[in-house]
DNA sequence: CGCCAGGTTAGAG
DNA sequence: CTCTAACATGGC
């Protein structure tokens, strides 16, 4: 089958964001084998497979894996590959402030070139992040799991399954009894069918939000159910690239700012924001960076 | 058993 | 605007 090349900055460390991939052994949505990932998704109304790794200099490598090359998949996969990996953010502003930073220097230092790790698609970005809410990330993941394993389409190629984030057509016809199961809760359950009908309902989109100013694109998907400010602001992280954005009440932040300004408790929600003046622009990439030292 | 984990909501101050 | 209690569920 065919492949092509997606340019990349220098400042672009692939093997940083297969580390992300390869976090959770529960990680249904890509496949890592080694160096490479393979994901399946839907462009153009045809599934592509494709597969990612490192190509020479700064360079991706896609190969699809299950269709041949025409210009509209080549456009749609390398659009779906930069946003999944955040190529087109210029770091370069970001490490100068970042050089000069008591706490970011040794972290930037120590992990050039690792990029936000997105979710191209935003109704996955919200109802991952429902998963989240306040419970362990393992956890999470085998939320995320049975959902996909129960509720999305799937390709079988070569005897290995490859699924589709739930479309939220399906998910908005769901109940309770289709989620407890899973071991939802209850307040989970009725995000995750809500944010699906907000989709269906035309009251919130990708396209919707593409463009819009930062408090104003929060502002709209705040309006949903069980999307407070962490939920929105982890998506316009993961999903739009905001440089701006950063989910202020997430317990892993407060963690790694605990650890880096060696506080004996967490901090508080004040002192995160003042910590976080400094980085003004850049509170996505200081908000990567801090996780990472965990 | 207690406390924490990538929170949100509704209600009070 | 900020703080708090209630909600909910698994894991250590």
């Amino acid at each position: 089958m065919s492949s092509f090349l997606v340019s990349v900055p220098r400042e672009f460390e692939f093997s940083l964001c297969l580390e992300f991939l390869k976090r959770s052994p529960h990680e249904i949505l890509h496949t890592c084998e080694g160096d490479q990932v393979t994901k399946l998704i839907a462009v153009a109304g045809k599934r592509v497979l494709f597969r990612v790794s490192q190509g020479k200099g700064n360079q991706l490598k896609v190969k699809l894996l299950n269709t041949t090359s025409n210009a509209t998949i080549r456009r749609d996969v390398t659009q779906y590959v930069r946003e999944w990996f955040d190529v087109d953010t210029d770091l370069i502003p970001f490490y100068s402030m970042a050089a000069r930073d008591q706490i970011l220097s040794r972290l930037v230092k120590q992990f050039y070139g690792y990029r936000v790790v997105g979710y191209p698609d935003l109704f996955e970005s919200l109802v991952w992040a429902v998963l989240g809410q306040q419970i362990n990330v393992p956890f999470a993941y085998l939320l995320k799991k049975r959902f996909v394993e129960q509720h999305a389409e799937r390709l079988v190629v070569n005897g290995q399954t490859h699924y589709i984030f739930p479309y939220p057509a399906v998910v908005s016809q769901l109940t309770d009894s289709n989620l407890l199961p899973l071991q939802f809760s209850r307040q989970k359950s009725r995000y995750t069918i809500g944010i699906a009908e907000a989709f269906v309902e035309n009251r919130i989109s990708k396209e919707k939000l593409r463009g819009l100013p930062f408090a104003d694109a929060k502002e709209m998907l705040m309006r949903i159910k069980g999307v407070g400010n962490w939920t929105a602001s982890y998506a316009l992280m993961k999903t739009f690239h905001y440089p701006e954005a950063f989910p202020l009440e997430d317990a892993g932040l407060h963690n790694a700012l605990k650890k880096q300004l060696r506080l004996d408790r967490k901090p508080t929600l004040e002192e995160v924001r003042k910590a976080f003046r400094r980085y003004k622009g850049w509170e996505a990439y200081a908000t990567l960076y801090l996780w990472k030292s965990l």
